[in-house]
DNA sequence: CTCCAACCTGGAGCGCGCTCCAGGTCAAGC
DNA sequence: GCTTGACCTGGAGCGCGCTCCAGGTTGGAG
């Protein structure tokens, strides 16, 4: 079940190896256990984490941000109500960025049809 | 009309005056206009290219590209359909892009509702 | 027991996209 | 004519998020 080479959790998370241990190194990632040598050794909450990470990654929030969430979490649970909020914040700064990027797809999609407008070629319109 | 001083093209553009000489330098902006003096003066054409700059940089183009694309427009006309093609494979990049984006987005909500439905604390769970 | 691939550490380096700086020039208003 | 703020240049520096490296250790297969 859980237990999880250095090698496995990286292709389960997509993470590279050297990402994991600068996840650990930065404190995203703490107390991750090890064998009586010393390598590292991935648990399912570990895993679990890393999706979380992902997720709060690819919707641009910066590390110190996820830093700080984490930190809570190990903090306890009388940590609940700024955690939530730091998400919710985080939430309404996407949805800014996800009307932004639809807005500048609908002006690059105008573009494109600019181009398949054209065969006949109208003047001016410099950044054709 | 036309002819407009640095600090109003920055203005305007709502680039830094620094990007925007950054933008000439490493040839994004071409040919940019100056006094006798030797200071800039920008043209409407030139706000239209930074128009377009601001697009594809808010939708993750990255720079080299967008240089491509205005070294190809300087070309003239013939390149009108290499111009397309990249254009198009942007905008498929970006439409994936804002899937993953409704995706994470999605699981973040999904994790705050979890906070919303906490009074009452239930067990385990940890990436709480 | 030996081998070798996978792993370890600390720290340097990188790619991107700016951003800042020093030291000097320009030009509009008084 | 003088002042002063906006502007010029070349080049260094920065913040982010990794990524790579050297030199050494671990641990499962044969």
């Amino acid at each position: 079940m859980s237990g999880y080479a250095p090698s496995e959790a990286a292709r389960r998370s997509g993470f590279s190896l050297d990402t994991l241990r600068y996840y650990e190194k930065i404190g995203l990632l703490a107390d991750v256990e090890r064998t009586a040598g010393g390598q590292r050794v991935f648990t399912d909450d570990d895993l679990g984490w890393l999706v979380l990470f992902r997720c709060l990654r690819d919707t641009g929030m910066p590390i110190a941000q996820m830093r700080r969430y984490a930190q809570l979490a190990r903090d306890g649970e009388h940590t609940t109500d700024e955690r939530h909020e730091l998400l919710c914040h985080h939430a309404a700064r996407v949805e800014e960025q996800m009307r932004l990027l639809q807005r500048q797809y609908d002006h690059l999609r105008e573009k494109i049809r600019f181009y398949e407008r054209l065969p006949g070629t109208a003047p001016g319109s410099e950044p054709g």
